[in-house]
RNA sequence: GGGCGCGUAGCUCAGCUGGUAGAGCAAUGCCCUUUUAAGGCAUGGGUCGCAGGUUCGAAUCCUGCCGCGCUCACCA
Protein backbone atom coordinates (compact mmCIF):
# COMPACT_ATOMS: atom_id res chain seq x y z
CA UNK A 1 0.00 0.00 0.00
CA UNK A 2 1.20 3.19 -0.87
CA UNK A 3 2.08 6.08 2.15
CA UNK A 4 -1.23 7.97 1.55
CA UNK A 5 -3.07 5.03 1.17
CA UNK A 6 -1.81 4.00 4.16
CA UNK A 7 -2.81 8.17 5.54
CA UNK A 8 -6.08 7.66 4.20
CA UNK A 9 -6.90 4.47 5.62
CA UNK A 10 -5.34 5.95 9.32
CA UNK A 11 -7.37 9.42 8.93
CA UNK A 12 -10.84 7.56 7.70
CA UNK A 13 -10.30 5.76 11.02
CA UNK A 14 -9.91 9.05 13.26
CA UNK A 15 -13.00 10.44 11.94
CA UNK A 16 -14.68 6.77 13.13
CA UNK A 17 -13.16 7.78 16.57
CA UNK A 18 -14.47 11.34 16.22
CA UNK A 19 -17.75 10.31 15.69
CA UNK A 20 -17.51 8.41 18.86
CA UNK A 21 -16.67 11.62 20.48
CA UNK A 22 -20.05 12.50 19.26
CA UNK A 23 -19.18 14.35 16.71
CA UNK A 24 -21.09 14.55 13.72
CA UNK A 25 -18.49 13.32 10.49
CA UNK A 26 -19.72 15.38 7.88
CA UNK A 27 -22.12 17.88 9.60
CA UNK A 28 -24.12 20.88 7.72
CA UNK A 29 -23.31 24.19 8.52
CA UNK A 30 -21.32 26.07 11.65
CA UNK A 31 -22.85 29.58 12.52
CA UNK A 32 -19.68 31.66 12.60
CA UNK A 33 -19.63 34.89 14.63
CA UNK A 34 -16.70 36.48 12.36
CA UNK A 35 -14.09 35.05 10.05
CA UNK A 36 -10.84 35.28 10.69
CA UNK A 37 -9.47 38.28 8.19
CA UNK A 38 -12.12 40.36 9.76
CA UNK A 39 -10.86 39.33 13.18
CA UNK A 40 -7.28 39.95 12.40
CA UNK A 41 -8.66 43.82 11.00
CA UNK A 42 -10.64 44.40 13.47
CA UNK A 43 -8.52 42.98 16.69
CA UNK A 44 -5.03 43.12 15.50
CA UNK A 45 -4.40 46.39 17.30
CA UNK A 46 -5.71 45.53 20.92
CA UNK A 47 -3.24 45.01 23.65
CA UNK A 48 -3.88 41.90 26.11
CA UNK A 49 -5.33 44.46 28.53
CA UNK A 50 -7.75 45.45 26.26
CA UNK A 51 -8.95 41.90 24.89
CA UNK A 52 -9.83 41.05 28.42
CA UNK A 53 -12.13 44.11 29.27
CA UNK A 54 -14.05 43.72 27.28
CA UNK A 55 -13.81 39.71 26.68
CA UNK A 56 -14.05 39.47 22.39
CA UNK A 57 -16.23 36.04 22.35
CA UNK A 58 -15.93 34.74 19.06
CA UNK A 59 -16.86 31.50 16.70
CA UNK A 60 -14.77 30.78 13.95
CA UNK A 61 -14.01 28.41 11.26
CA UNK A 62 -11.12 27.24 9.16
CA UNK A 63 -8.49 24.76 7.61
CA UNK A 64 -5.73 23.62 10.21
CA UNK A 65 -2.35 24.50 8.35
CA UNK A 66 0.08 23.97 11.63
CA UNK A 67 -0.87 21.94 14.87
CA UNK A 68 0.95 21.64 17.92
CA UNK A 69 0.76 19.27 20.53
CA UNK A 70 2.62 19.65 24.43
CA UNK A 71 0.64 17.25 26.51
CA UNK A 72 -2.52 18.65 28.01
CA UNK A 73 -2.67 21.44 25.80
CA UNK A 74 -1.87 22.99 22.16
CA UNK A 75 -1.54 25.45 19.53
CA UNK A 76 -3.05 25.36 15.78
CA UNK A 77 -3.34 27.94 13.12
CA UNK A 78 -6.67 27.92 11.02
CA UNK A 79 -6.61 29.24 7.89
CA UNK A 80 -9.51 31.38 6.93
CA UNK A 81 -10.08 33.47 3.11
CA UNK A 82 -5.86 33.24 2.77
CA UNK A 83 -5.47 34.28 6.19
CA UNK A 84 -4.07 32.15 9.40
CA UNK A 85 -5.35 32.85 13.29
CA UNK A 86 -4.06 30.61 15.74
CA UNK A 87 -6.07 29.15 18.72
CA UNK A 88 -5.01 27.90 21.99
CA UNK A 89 -6.66 24.32 23.45
CA UNK A 90 -6.42 23.76 26.96
CA UNK A 91 -7.80 20.32 28.20
CA UNK A 92 -8.89 22.46 31.17
CA UNK A 93 -10.58 25.18 29.34
CA UNK A 94 -12.98 22.20 26.66
CA UNK A 95 -12.69 19.23 28.83
CA UNK A 96 -11.92 15.78 28.49
CA UNK A 97 -13.95 15.04 25.67
CA UNK A 98 -13.42 18.36 23.95
CA UNK A 99 -9.16 17.45 24.23
CA UNK A 100 -9.71 13.94 23.13
CA UNK A 101 -11.23 15.37 19.41
CA UNK A 102 -8.34 18.16 19.77
CA UNK A 103 -5.91 15.03 19.76
CA UNK A 104 -7.81 13.06 16.64
CA UNK A 105 -7.23 16.36 14.17
CA UNK A 106 -4.79 16.51 11.19
CA UNK A 107 -3.56 19.07 9.22
CA UNK A 108 -5.84 19.99 6.86
CA UNK A 109 -9.34 19.53 8.66
CA UNK A 110 -11.81 22.08 8.79
CA UNK A 111 -12.66 22.79 12.69
CA UNK A 112 -14.97 25.46 14.21
CA UNK A 113 -13.80 26.69 17.71
CA UNK A 114 -16.13 29.55 20.04
CA UNK A 115 -13.55 30.85 22.54
CA UNK A 116 -12.63 34.36 23.60
CA UNK A 117 -9.64 36.53 21.83
CA UNK A 118 -6.36 36.41 24.00
CA UNK A 119 -2.12 37.56 23.31
CA UNK A 120 -0.01 34.59 23.91
CA UNK A 121 3.10 35.59 26.30
CA UNK A 122 5.01 35.96 22.90
CA UNK A 123 2.18 38.27 21.73
CA UNK A 124 0.08 36.94 19.35
CA UNK A 125 -3.70 37.04 18.80
CA UNK A 126 -4.66 33.84 19.67
CA UNK A 127 -8.39 32.28 20.76
CA UNK A 128 -8.76 30.71 24.34
CA UNK A 129 -10.56 28.12 22.83
CA UNK A 130 -14.08 26.92 24.97
CA UNK A 131 -15.42 24.29 22.61
CA UNK A 132 -14.32 22.87 19.22
CA UNK A 133 -16.41 21.76 16.67
CA UNK A 134 -15.13 19.10 13.85
CA UNK A 135 -16.54 20.41 10.29
CA UNK A 136 -14.44 18.07 7.73
CA UNK A 137 -11.57 16.00 7.32
CA UNK A 138 -8.35 16.05 5.01
CA UNK A 139 -8.03 12.41 3.96
CA UNK A 140 -4.74 13.24 1.76
CA UNK A 141 -1.85 14.53 3.58
CA UNK A 142 -0.60 18.32 2.81
CA UNK A 143 2.31 19.29 1.07
CA UNK A 144 5.15 20.19 3.46
CA UNK A 145 4.82 23.12 5.54
CA UNK A 146 7.96 25.05 5.05
CA UNK A 147 8.28 24.73 1.49
CA UNK A 148 4.81 24.11 0.66
CA UNK A 149 4.00 23.02 -2.87
CA UNK A 150 6.00 24.09 -5.87
CA UNK A 151 6.18 21.50 -8.44
CA UNK A 152 4.49 23.37 -11.37
CA UNK A 153 2.26 20.54 -12.73
CA UNK A 154 1.30 19.47 -9.65
CA UNK A 155 0.06 23.30 -8.62
CA UNK A 156 -1.58 23.04 -11.84
CA UNK A 157 -3.43 19.56 -12.15
CA UNK A 158 -4.52 20.13 -8.58
CA UNK A 159 -4.89 23.89 -8.09
CA UNK A 160 -7.10 23.26 -5.02
CA UNK A 161 -3.73 22.19 -3.39
CA UNK A 162 -2.15 25.16 -4.79
CA UNK A 163 -4.85 27.39 -3.39
CA UNK A 164 -4.44 26.42 -0.19
CA UNK A 165 -0.62 26.04 0.30
CA UNK A 166 0.03 29.51 -1.77
CA UNK A 167 -1.81 33.26 -0.63
CA UNK A 168 -0.36 34.64 -3.68
CA UNK A 169 -1.77 32.00 -6.23
CA UNK A 170 -5.18 33.55 -4.33
CA UNK A 171 -4.43 37.27 -4.45
CA UNK A 172 -3.56 36.51 -8.24
CA UNK A 173 -7.14 35.08 -9.04
CA UNK A 174 -9.04 37.96 -6.78
CA UNK A 175 -7.27 40.31 -8.63
CA UNK A 176 -8.50 38.89 -11.89
CA UNK A 177 -11.98 39.13 -10.38
CA UNK A 178 -11.31 42.27 -9.81
CA UNK A 179 -10.19 43.06 -13.18
CA UNK A 180 -13.47 41.69 -14.90
CA UNK A 181 -15.74 43.40 -12.42
CA UNK A 182 -13.97 46.91 -13.10
CA UNK A 183 -13.98 46.39 -17.00
CA UNK A 184 -17.76 45.51 -16.27
CA UNK A 185 -18.82 48.18 -14.52
CA UNK A 186 -17.12 50.62 -17.02
CA UNK A 187 -18.95 49.47 -20.13
CA UNK A 188 -22.04 49.31 -17.82
CA UNK A 189 -21.46 52.68 -17.06
CA UNK A 190 -20.88 53.81 -20.87
CA UNK A 191 -24.23 52.26 -21.70
CA UNK A 192 -23.24 48.81 -23.08
CA UNK A 193 -25.28 45.98 -22.49
CA UNK A 194 -23.62 42.65 -21.93
CA UNK A 195 -24.71 39.51 -24.36
CA UNK A 196 -23.78 36.11 -24.81
CA UNK A 197 -23.10 34.77 -28.62
CA UNK A 198 -22.47 31.35 -30.12
CA UNK A 199 -19.32 30.12 -28.84
CA UNK A 200 -20.57 26.82 -30.86
CA UNK A 201 -20.22 28.06 -34.84
CA UNK A 202 -21.00 26.79 -38.23
CA UNK A 203 -17.88 28.75 -39.47
CA UNK A 204 -15.45 30.09 -37.33
CA UNK A 205 -14.64 34.03 -38.13
CA UNK A 206 -13.76 37.04 -36.56
CA UNK A 207 -10.41 36.35 -35.92
CA UNK A 208 -7.16 34.81 -38.11
CA UNK A 209 -6.61 31.52 -36.12
CA UNK A 210 -7.42 28.11 -36.56
CA UNK A 211 -10.64 26.48 -34.90
CA UNK A 212 -11.01 23.76 -32.74
CA UNK A 213 -13.82 21.16 -34.79
CA UNK A 214 -16.48 18.97 -32.82
CA UNK A 215 -19.74 17.70 -34.01
CA UNK A 216 -23.65 17.89 -32.91
CA UNK A 217 -25.05 14.01 -33.08
CA UNK A 218 -28.73 15.12 -33.40
CA UNK A 219 -28.38 17.79 -35.98
CA UNK A 220 -25.40 15.75 -37.79
CA UNK A 221 -23.44 18.80 -37.94
CA UNK A 222 -19.98 19.55 -37.86
CA UNK A 223 -19.23 22.83 -35.61
CA UNK A 224 -16.28 25.33 -34.40
CA UNK A 225 -15.63 26.23 -31.23
CA UNK A 226 -15.48 30.02 -31.68
CA UNK A 227 -12.03 31.99 -32.34
CA UNK A 228 -13.62 35.49 -31.79
CA UNK A 229 -17.50 36.29 -31.08
CA UNK A 230 -16.44 39.39 -33.11
CA UNK A 231 -19.14 38.56 -36.70
CA UNK A 232 -21.83 37.57 -33.76
CA UNK A 233 -21.22 40.91 -31.82
CA UNK A 234 -21.41 43.42 -35.16
CA UNK A 235 -24.77 41.55 -36.74
CA UNK A 236 -26.28 42.59 -33.31
CA UNK A 237 -25.22 46.29 -33.84
CA UNK A 238 -26.81 46.00 -37.09
CA UNK A 239 -30.54 44.63 -34.78
CA UNK A 240 -29.81 48.21 -33.15
CA UNK A 241 -27.75 47.32 -30.07
CA UNK A 242 -25.74 50.08 -30.17
CA UNK A 243 -23.52 49.33 -27.47
CA UNK A 244 -22.47 45.62 -26.85
CA UNK A 245 -20.37 43.67 -25.30
CA UNK A 246 -19.06 39.84 -24.24
CA UNK A 247 -16.54 38.84 -21.84
CA UNK A 248 -16.14 34.88 -22.55
CA UNK A 249 -13.85 32.10 -23.88
CA UNK A 250 -12.13 31.89 -27.31
CA UNK A 251 -10.74 28.67 -28.38
CA UNK A 252 -7.93 28.79 -30.97
CA UNK A 253 -6.12 25.25 -31.81
CA UNK A 254 -2.26 26.65 -31.97
CA UNK A 255 0.30 26.32 -29.70
CA UNK A 256 1.06 27.09 -25.95
CA UNK A 257 3.44 29.35 -24.81
CA UNK A 258 3.69 31.74 -22.13
CA UNK A 259 1.45 34.26 -23.66
CA UNK A 260 -1.09 31.60 -24.96
CA UNK A 261 -3.33 29.09 -23.70
CA UNK A 262 -5.59 27.09 -26.13
CA UNK A 263 -8.97 29.06 -24.59
CA UNK A 264 -8.41 32.19 -23.35
CA UNK A 265 -10.96 35.24 -22.19
CA UNK A 266 -11.59 37.86 -24.55
CA UNK A 267 -13.59 41.21 -23.83
CA UNK A 268 -14.76 42.56 -26.99
CA UNK A 269 -17.17 45.26 -27.48
CA UNK A 270 -18.77 47.20 -30.45
CA UNK A 271 -19.68 51.10 -29.73
CA UNK A 272 -22.40 52.34 -33.10
CA UNK A 273 -21.38 55.63 -34.30
CA UNK A 274 -17.98 55.38 -32.79
CA UNK A 275 -14.59 55.31 -35.22
CA UNK A 276 -11.52 53.65 -33.99
CA UNK A 277 -9.88 56.70 -32.81
CA UNK A 278 -12.83 57.23 -30.20
CA UNK A 279 -12.96 53.65 -29.14
CA UNK A 280 -8.91 53.57 -28.91
CA UNK A 281 -9.43 56.76 -26.15
CA UNK A 282 -12.54 54.94 -24.36
CA UNK A 283 -9.84 51.47 -24.48
CA UNK A 284 -6.84 53.37 -22.94
CA UNK A 285 -9.53 55.17 -20.36
CA UNK A 286 -10.96 51.95 -19.19
CA UNK A 287 -7.57 50.27 -18.87
CA UNK A 288 -6.18 52.79 -16.74
CA UNK A 289 -9.42 52.82 -14.46
CA UNK A 290 -8.87 48.66 -14.08
CA UNK A 291 -5.16 49.12 -13.19
CA UNK A 292 -6.24 51.38 -10.67
CA UNK A 293 -9.37 49.40 -9.35
CA UNK A 294 -7.13 46.06 -9.02
CA UNK A 295 -3.85 47.66 -8.01
CA UNK A 296 -4.93 51.00 -6.34
CA UNK A 297 -2.63 52.66 -7.87
CA UNK A 298 -1.48 53.84 -11.69
CA UNK A 299 2.22 52.06 -11.30
CA UNK A 300 2.62 48.46 -11.41
CA UNK A 301 5.76 45.95 -11.71
CA UNK A 302 6.14 43.66 -13.97
CA UNK A 303 9.21 41.96 -13.44
CA UNK A 304 12.42 44.44 -13.53
CA UNK A 305 10.05 46.94 -14.97
CA UNK A 306 7.24 49.69 -13.48
CA UNK A 307 5.03 50.22 -15.83
CA UNK A 308 2.96 54.04 -15.55
CA UNK A 309 -0.64 53.45 -16.65
CA UNK A 310 -1.23 57.26 -16.71
CA UNK A 311 -2.34 58.28 -19.65
CA UNK A 312 -0.31 61.08 -19.97
CA UNK A 313 2.57 58.04 -20.84
CA UNK A 314 1.19 56.12 -23.20
CA UNK A 315 3.06 56.47 -26.08
CA UNK A 316 1.31 56.40 -29.84
CA UNK A 317 2.53 55.69 -33.08
CA UNK A 318 1.65 54.11 -36.38
CA UNK A 319 3.04 50.47 -37.29
CA UNK A 320 5.50 52.41 -40.08
CA UNK A 321 6.59 54.16 -37.19
CA UNK A 322 7.71 51.64 -34.93
CA UNK A 323 9.18 49.74 -37.64
CA UNK A 324 11.33 52.99 -38.68
CA UNK A 325 11.70 53.40 -34.74
CA UNK A 326 12.99 49.92 -33.66
CA UNK A 327 15.14 49.69 -36.89
CA UNK A 328 18.18 48.00 -35.33
CA UNK A 329 20.89 49.92 -36.16
CA UNK A 330 23.29 46.93 -37.25
CA UNK A 331 20.58 46.63 -40.23
CA UNK A 332 21.62 49.42 -41.80
CA UNK A 333 19.65 52.87 -42.41
CA UNK A 334 16.37 53.04 -41.19
CA UNK A 335 13.43 52.44 -43.57
CA UNK A 336 11.85 55.06 -45.60
CA UNK A 337 8.02 55.25 -45.70
CA UNK A 338 7.96 54.60 -49.02
CA UNK A 339 9.91 51.33 -48.59
CA UNK A 340 6.95 49.86 -46.91
CA UNK A 341 4.70 50.24 -50.23
CA UNK A 342 6.27 48.33 -52.21
CA UNK A 343 6.97 44.24 -52.74
CA UNK A 344 10.64 44.50 -53.57
CA UNK A 345 11.18 47.03 -51.21
CA UNK A 346 9.65 45.12 -47.93
CA UNK A 347 11.28 42.05 -49.37
CA UNK A 348 14.53 44.13 -48.92
CA UNK A 349 14.27 45.27 -45.87
CA UNK A 350 13.18 41.56 -44.16
CA UNK A 351 16.27 40.89 -46.02
CA UNK A 352 18.57 43.29 -44.25
CA UNK A 353 16.98 42.08 -41.40
CA UNK A 354 17.36 38.92 -41.03
CA UNK A 355 20.77 39.57 -42.15
CA UNK A 356 21.48 40.53 -38.61
CA UNK A 357 18.99 39.26 -36.66
CA UNK A 358 17.42 35.86 -36.25
CA UNK A 359 15.61 35.13 -39.25
CA UNK A 360 11.80 36.45 -39.00
CA UNK A 361 9.66 33.63 -41.07
CA UNK A 362 9.74 34.95 -44.68
CA UNK A 363 7.21 34.09 -47.79
CA UNK A 364 7.67 35.70 -50.92
CA UNK A 365 4.27 34.63 -52.26
CA UNK A 366 2.15 35.90 -49.42
CA UNK A 367 0.63 39.37 -49.32
CA UNK A 368 3.13 42.37 -48.53
CA UNK A 369 0.94 44.01 -45.84
CA UNK A 370 1.05 40.66 -44.31
CA UNK A 371 5.00 40.75 -44.37
CA UNK A 372 4.98 44.42 -43.14
CA UNK A 373 2.95 42.80 -40.01
CA UNK A 374 5.40 40.48 -39.21
CA UNK A 375 8.03 42.76 -39.59
CA UNK A 376 6.42 45.08 -37.51
CA UNK A 377 6.46 42.01 -34.59
CA UNK A 378 10.06 40.87 -35.15
CA UNK A 379 11.39 44.90 -34.99
CA UNK A 380 9.43 46.30 -32.41
CA UNK A 381 7.30 44.38 -30.26
CA UNK A 382 10.32 43.32 -27.86
CA UNK A 383 10.65 47.01 -26.87
CA UNK A 384 7.03 47.73 -26.41
CA UNK A 385 7.36 47.21 -22.76
CA UNK A 386 5.63 50.60 -21.37
CA UNK A 387 1.78 51.05 -22.23
CA UNK A 388 2.03 51.97 -26.39
CA UNK A 389 -0.78 52.41 -28.97
CA UNK A 390 0.40 51.19 -32.32
CA UNK A 391 -2.11 52.48 -35.06
CA UNK A 392 -2.72 51.59 -38.77
CA UNK A 393 -2.45 48.17 -39.68
CA UNK A 394 -2.30 46.84 -43.47
CA UNK A 395 -5.40 45.74 -45.12
CA UNK A 396 -4.17 42.50 -45.95
CA UNK A 397 -3.95 41.48 -42.77
CA UNK A 398 -7.59 43.12 -41.23
CA UNK A 399 -10.25 41.40 -43.52
CA UNK A 400 -12.74 43.37 -41.25
CA UNK A 401 -11.84 46.77 -41.20
CA UNK A 402 -12.46 50.30 -42.88
CA UNK A 403 -9.70 51.44 -45.13
CA UNK A 404 -8.07 54.75 -44.41
CA UNK A 405 -9.78 57.15 -47.07
CA UNK A 406 -6.39 58.37 -48.55
CA UNK A 407 -4.42 54.66 -48.02
CA UNK A 408 -6.65 52.24 -49.51
CA UNK A 409 -3.89 49.63 -48.36
CA UNK A 410 -3.79 50.43 -45.08
CA UNK A 411 -6.83 50.46 -41.83
CA UNK A 412 -8.30 52.57 -39.35
CA UNK A 413 -6.32 49.79 -36.51
CA UNK A 414 -5.25 50.14 -33.21
CA UNK A 415 -3.34 47.30 -30.82
CA UNK A 416 -2.47 48.40 -27.47
CA UNK A 417 0.60 46.74 -26.23
CA UNK A 418 2.93 46.53 -22.87
CA UNK A 419 5.20 43.94 -21.59
CA UNK A 420 5.64 42.90 -25.19
CA UNK A 421 2.59 41.62 -24.85
CA UNK A 422 -0.24 42.63 -27.72
CA UNK A 423 -3.37 43.00 -25.25
CA UNK A 424 -5.90 44.74 -27.11
CA UNK A 425 -7.55 45.39 -30.80
CA UNK A 426 -10.02 47.52 -32.04
CA UNK A 427 -10.66 48.87 -35.48
CA UNK A 428 -13.69 51.14 -37.64
CA UNK A 429 -15.42 48.43 -38.87
CA UNK A 430 -15.68 47.96 -42.15
CA UNK A 431 -19.97 47.89 -42.86
CA UNK A 432 -19.75 48.11 -46.64
CA UNK A 433 -21.11 44.61 -47.51
CA UNK A 434 -19.39 44.37 -51.10
CA UNK A 435 -16.18 45.44 -49.77
CA UNK A 436 -16.41 42.86 -47.15
CA UNK A 437 -17.18 40.39 -49.82
CA UNK A 438 -14.10 41.28 -51.93
CA UNK A 439 -12.06 40.89 -48.41
CA UNK A 440 -13.43 37.05 -47.97
CA UNK A 441 -12.82 36.72 -51.55
CA UNK A 442 -9.05 37.67 -50.96
CA UNK A 443 -8.80 35.83 -47.56
CA UNK A 444 -10.29 32.65 -49.70
CA UNK A 445 -7.27 33.48 -52.02
CA UNK A 446 -4.67 33.20 -49.41
CA UNK A 447 -6.63 29.39 -48.10
CA UNK A 448 -5.95 28.21 -51.08
CA UNK A 449 -1.87 29.40 -51.00
CA UNK A 450 -2.48 26.70 -47.85
CA UNK A 451 -2.98 29.32 -45.23
CA UNK A 452 -5.41 27.51 -42.94
CA UNK A 453 -6.06 30.75 -40.42
CA UNK A 454 -7.06 32.67 -43.66
CA UNK A 455 -10.95 33.92 -43.18
CA UNK A 456 -13.61 31.26 -44.73
CA UNK A 457 -16.86 33.41 -46.47
CA UNK A 458 -19.28 34.36 -44.16
CA UNK A 459 -22.57 34.94 -46.23
CA UNK A 460 -25.30 35.19 -43.26
CA UNK A 461 -22.40 37.94 -42.16
CA UNK A 462 -22.79 40.08 -45.22
CA UNK A 463 -26.16 39.11 -45.84
CA UNK A 464 -26.12 41.04 -42.37
CA UNK A 465 -24.45 43.83 -43.42
CA UNK A 466 -26.43 44.08 -46.38
CA UNK A 467 -29.29 45.23 -44.07
CA UNK A 468 -26.87 48.27 -43.08
CA UNK A 469 -24.82 48.45 -40.41
CA UNK A 470 -23.89 51.69 -38.65
CA UNK A 471 -20.61 53.04 -38.30
CA UNK A 472 -18.87 51.80 -35.35
CA UNK A 473 -15.97 51.10 -33.66
CA UNK A 474 -15.09 47.55 -31.77
CA UNK A 475 -12.19 46.91 -29.72
CA UNK A 476 -11.09 43.14 -28.61
CA UNK A 477 -9.07 42.85 -24.77
CA UNK A 478 -7.38 39.83 -23.82
CA UNK A 479 -8.35 39.73 -20.21
CA UNK A 480 -5.49 36.89 -19.67
CA UNK A 481 -2.78 39.58 -20.55
CA UNK A 482 -4.13 42.27 -19.16
CA UNK A 483 -4.81 40.14 -15.95
CA UNK A 484 -0.81 38.91 -16.43
CA UNK A 485 0.43 42.76 -16.20
CA UNK A 486 -1.43 43.91 -13.53
CA UNK A 487 -0.37 40.93 -10.96
CA UNK A 488 3.28 40.34 -12.33
CA UNK A 489 2.56 37.40 -13.53
CA UNK A 490 5.38 35.99 -16.34
CA UNK A 491 3.51 32.91 -18.03
CA UNK A 492 -0.48 32.95 -18.55
CA UNK A 493 -1.16 29.59 -16.89
CA UNK A 494 -0.60 31.70 -13.63
CA UNK A 495 -3.45 33.45 -14.59
CA UNK A 496 -5.77 30.74 -15.49
CA UNK A 497 -6.90 28.46 -12.62
CA UNK A 498 -7.02 25.17 -14.79
CA UNK A 499 -4.70 25.34 -17.39
CA UNK A 500 -4.71 23.15 -20.54
CA UNK A 501 -2.30 19.93 -19.58
CA UNK A 502 -1.71 15.99 -21.08
CA UNK A 503 -4.26 13.69 -19.02
CA UNK A 504 -2.40 12.25 -15.94
CA UNK A 505 -1.07 8.82 -15.75
CA UNK A 506 -3.58 5.92 -15.36
CA UNK A 507 -6.22 8.85 -14.81
CA UNK A 508 -9.73 7.91 -14.90
CA UNK A 509 -10.35 9.57 -18.10
CA UNK A 510 -8.10 7.22 -19.77
CA UNK A 511 -9.75 3.81 -18.21
CA UNK A 512 -12.83 5.05 -19.63
CA UNK A 513 -11.11 5.79 -23.08
CA UNK A 514 -9.73 1.99 -23.25
CA UNK A 515 -13.03 0.76 -22.25
CA UNK A 516 -15.09 2.82 -24.98
C1' G B 1 7.15 19.89 -34.17
C1' G B 2 12.96 21.18 -33.09
C1' G B 3 16.74 22.13 -29.12
C1' C B 4 18.07 22.12 -23.81
C1' G B 5 16.90 20.44 -18.86
C1' C B 6 14.25 17.65 -15.15
C1' G B 7 11.54 13.01 -13.04
C1' U B 8 14.45 9.44 -6.02
C1' A B 9 9.34 8.56 0.40
C1' G B 10 2.89 12.11 0.82
C1' C B 11 5.90 17.13 0.27
C1' U B 12 10.95 19.69 -0.30
C1' C B 13 15.48 17.68 -1.64
C1' A B 14 20.69 14.82 -1.10
C1' G B 15 22.77 10.45 -3.29
C1' C B 16 30.67 11.37 -6.14
C1' U B 17 34.34 8.05 -11.07
C1' G B 18 28.45 1.88 -11.08
C1' G B 19 28.72 -1.75 -5.16
C1' U B 20 22.20 -2.76 -3.68
C1' A B 21 18.56 4.08 -0.58
C1' G B 22 19.22 8.96 2.80
C1' A B 23 17.74 13.91 5.42
C1' G B 24 14.04 17.50 6.95
C1' C B 25 8.87 18.10 7.16
C1' A B 26 4.47 14.95 7.26
C1' A B 27 2.90 10.00 9.64
C1' U B 28 2.65 6.29 14.11
C1' G B 29 3.70 5.54 19.72
C1' C B 30 5.37 7.83 24.36
C1' C B 31 6.76 12.58 27.44
C1' C B 32 5.50 17.78 27.79
C1' U B 33 -0.79 23.11 30.16
C1' U B 34 1.51 30.10 26.42
C1' U B 35 3.94 27.09 21.57
C1' U B 36 4.98 28.99 16.70
C1' A B 37 9.64 25.74 11.05
C1' A B 38 7.86 23.96 19.32
C1' G B 39 11.11 20.26 21.59
C1' G B 40 12.80 15.14 23.26
C1' C B 41 12.88 9.58 22.69
C1' A B 42 11.38 5.56 19.57
C1' U B 43 9.06 3.44 15.00
C1' G B 44 7.10 2.69 10.15
C1' G B 45 7.38 4.34 5.13
C1' G B 46 10.53 3.49 -1.77
C1' U B 47 8.41 -0.56 -8.67
C1' C B 48 14.62 5.52 -7.72
C1' G B 49 8.84 7.93 -14.20
C1' C B 50 8.18 3.25 -17.65
C1' A B 51 10.50 -0.51 -20.88
C1' G B 52 14.77 -2.51 -22.79
C1' G B 53 20.30 -2.82 -23.02
C1' U B 54 25.62 -2.84 -21.12
C1' U B 55 27.67 -5.12 -16.53
C1' C B 56 29.25 -10.08 -11.77
C1' G B 57 26.35 -5.82 -10.08
C1' A B 58 22.43 0.08 -12.42
C1' A B 59 18.97 5.40 -8.90
C1' U B 60 23.89 6.14 -11.29
C1' C B 61 26.11 4.42 -18.00
C1' C B 62 23.38 3.68 -23.09
C1' U B 63 18.67 3.44 -26.18
C1' G B 64 13.50 4.07 -26.69
C1' C B 65 8.93 5.70 -24.56
C1' C B 66 5.83 8.73 -21.05
C1' G B 67 5.18 13.28 -18.29
C1' C B 68 6.69 18.24 -16.93
C1' G B 69 9.58 22.84 -17.45
C1' C B 70 12.45 26.37 -20.38
C1' U B 71 13.31 27.88 -25.35
C1' C B 72 12.66 28.33 -30.83
C1' A B 73 9.14 28.04 -34.80
C1' C B 74 3.36 29.18 -35.81
C1' C B 75 -0.50 32.08 -33.44
C1' A B 76 -3.44 36.76 -29.74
Amino acid sequence: MALDEKIYELRRDKLKQIEALGQKSYPRQYKFTHTIPQILTEDSDKTAEQLENPRVNVRVAGRIMAIRLMGKAGFAHLQQGGQKLQIYVKKDAVGDKGFELYKLLDLGDHIGVSGYLFRTRTGELTVHVEEITFLAKDLLPLPEKWHGLTDVELRYRQRYVDLIMNPEVREVFLKRSKLVQSLRRYLDEHGFIEVETPMMQPIAGGAVAKPFKTHHNTLDMDLFLRVAPELYLKRLTVGGLDRVYEINRNFRNEGLGWRWNPEFTMLEFYQAYADFREVMDLTQNMIVQAAKDVTGGSKTKWGAHEIDWAVSKWRRMTMREAIVQFWPEKAGAKPQMSDFALHDSVKALVERFNAVHPHMAYDPSEPTGKTVAALFEAVAEEHLVQPTIIYEFPAAVSPLSKNKPDEPDWVERFEIFACQMEIANGFSELNDPEEQRRRFEQQLKQRERGDEEAHQMDEDYIRALSYGMPPAGGVGVGIDRLTMLLTDSHTIRDVILFPLLRPEKNSTTEDTEEEA
